[in-house]
DNA sequence: ATGCGTCATGTAAACCTTTACATAGGTCAT
DNA sequence: ATGACCTATGTAAAGGTTTACATGACGCAT
């Protein structure tokens, strides 16, 4: 029922008069046969309605134009335009691209890598932060394609880094509080040893330094990223009593946690505390008070990755290992002058 | 640089001292095989860490395990979650997923076609409400390949469809409403000729006349489903001097325009008005007040929709052309009952 | 006339599977 | 002893490309 038997290039050859050879040649370089010759193939072409079969291709070519992108959430708000604007450049340089979602199970990472050893992808784009779990199996030991990895980078490796960068963003942020007046900074981080904390925490310590504004380490904060530990954070402070003007948070969603804590003890936002995110996730513009963030260019982001990943396939050495791309000032309504400097 | 060649099925079969045949068998249909020449086969694969090319077994056996997902826009939250549940239905089931997100362009939509064309993809699913534009070009007619509308069904053709019951979801919406006892409702639509608007307003309307509440045609507004669109509508019965003491909208970036309108007009919500939205969105239960709404079953649209295309590919006629799935009412505080009613 | 280089095309191998058909050995009923 | 059937395996074709190598025609310098 499904199959009517497409045109092969043979097909094509028959009516076209000449052989297959000349035909696939008409396809792919064209230059390379005479004139009146190509004419007459792309009407057979037209004719039958042709398209090479790509897995004949493939299976010959040893190349599939197939991207794999391991992700552990593909519904994560975070990724979503990444993964579009990954998309987008494949597509555009004739690439395909293939999900696999993690969900950072083991198993499932170890499953996708079927994919590379059974030649269904050239190349894997990393979201996850870490190899493939099953790499090195014992017997195993797949042979990775070449890689990108984005958002985050995979520790102790040398695999190209596509991301923002989070140091001079972190510390733009900082700045950002420091010159509407406050000094009192807190910074809530989220520490699980992620290189994207410790850079976000080193910029927030670099632009309170180069302001002249000593370091209180009661006023540097644990969390784990999600919203909850924003709010929790938040009221460890005020169980000890050490208050902040400002609060610098590691993401959006933990300045939620945030802003819902102080809301909840009824303060008055930004009037009596002002409240900074990172990432600028699509909420970010609906809370009360809207988030003054830092913009990740993640349709960008997933641009670059994917134009250095083809560039590795295509045998170009990338210039540099890292591209670090800027992120962006958004000022909404969370921030404002500490109320001590009002005049 | 790239390849150290991969072992093949050859390898596997004169290490374990068998034909090529054998080894396929053992693989495929391991009770057709001897016990002990399973066994051989076996360590002999995991010697060589043979894995089966998947572009030499797609080309013999004309298909590829692979669905091609078309959807407008990739990152729209509203499809993040039923892509992680289209991805893991086809993962369990041993099937890929390639995404094509075609930006509702029409050289994009033909251009995925394609991956269908050339036997790179087995079956499809429509997040797109339409078919690919080019599947009937002048000349070329590419047949199209098993499909399954989700979200939007596509008019006028039999295309088994998966989604959540609109109808019955908004209906439900509208008696939430009116058992708090609001009469004066407004619908805010979008009716670009969408199924889905369709829907969703007969659902208003059914439970408003099972209600007795005769309908006010000056409170059925339209919109385009943007969060604009939703703040202009509210600010039109205004400006007529209609209002409703509640406003059921199509969808929740619409209800949070109301929710803008109103707060900037300094009213108290849901002291003066109600509002609801419908699919519960990332930002519903961030917004102020807290967006009471209809829940889409996303991830479980997503695995049904999967699970009916995969049977469709294995030859099972479906038993019913098209899934309901339920929405599920979110309450939260943008909805409570209308001043006039308090006691 | 000969030889050489170039150009357009054809021939056939290779890419790696799956599977229809053939083969061979064994069991069992007649 | 014969034939029928079953099981386990092997042989080889087919799936649709790309491309190294071969062929032949032609122009041109010798």
């Amino acid at each position: 029922m499904q199959q009517q038997k497409l045109a092969t290039i043979e097909d094509v050859a028959a009516i076209a008069g000449v052989s297959i050879a000349t035909v696939s040649r008409a396809i792919n370089e064209p230059t390379k046969v005479a004139d009146e010759t190509r004419r007459r193939v792309n009407e057979a072409i037209a004719r039958t309605g042709y398209t090479t079969n790509a897995m004949a291709r493939s299976l010959r070519m040893r190349r599939s134009n197939m991207i794999l992108i391991l992700a552990p959430d593909v519904g994560d708000p975070n990724f979503s335009n990444i993964l579009v604007g990954l998309e987008t450049e494949a597509s555009k340089r004739g690439y395909g691209v293939l999900i696999g979602n993690t969900q950072n199970d083991a198993e499932r990472e170890a499953d996708y890598l079927r994919f590379i050893s059974s030649n269904q992808a050239d190349g894997m784009i990393l979201l996850t932060g870490h190899l493939p779990y099953g790499h090195a199996q014992p017997g195993q030991e797949t042979r990775l394609p070449p890689m990108v990895a984005v958002n985050e980078p995979v520790p102790n490796s040398d695999i190209p880094f596509v991301g923002v960068d989070n140091f001079e963003g972190s510390r733009l942020a900082a700045e950002h509080l420091i010159s509407q007046g406050h000094r009192r900074i807190a910074f809530i981080g989220h520490s699980t040893s992620r290189a994207v904390n410790q850079l976000r925490e080193r910029g927030y310590r670099a632009a309170l330094e180069a302001a002249g504004i000593a370091i209180d380490p009661l006023l540097i904060l644990d969390g784990d990223g999600t919203t909850e530990s924003g709010r929790q954070a938040t009221e460890h402070m005020f169980v000890r009593d050490v208050l902040p003007t400002a609060f610098l948070c590691i993401n959006d969603a933990t300045a939620l946690g945030v802003i819902i804590a102080l809301t909840a003890r009824r303060y008055d936002l930004p009037r009596q505390f002002s409240v900074m995110g990172f990432d600028d996730i699509s909420f970010a513009s609906f809370v009360t008070p809207s988030l003054t963030t830092m913009k990740q260019p993640r349709l960008r982001i997933g641009e670059a990755a994917m134009d250095m990943l083809l560039g590795l396939l295509e045998g170009n050495r990338p210039d540099r290992n890292s591209v670090l791309l800027r992120s962006e000032l958004i000022v909404r309504n969370s921030v404002a002058p500490p109320r001590s400097s009002l005049p």
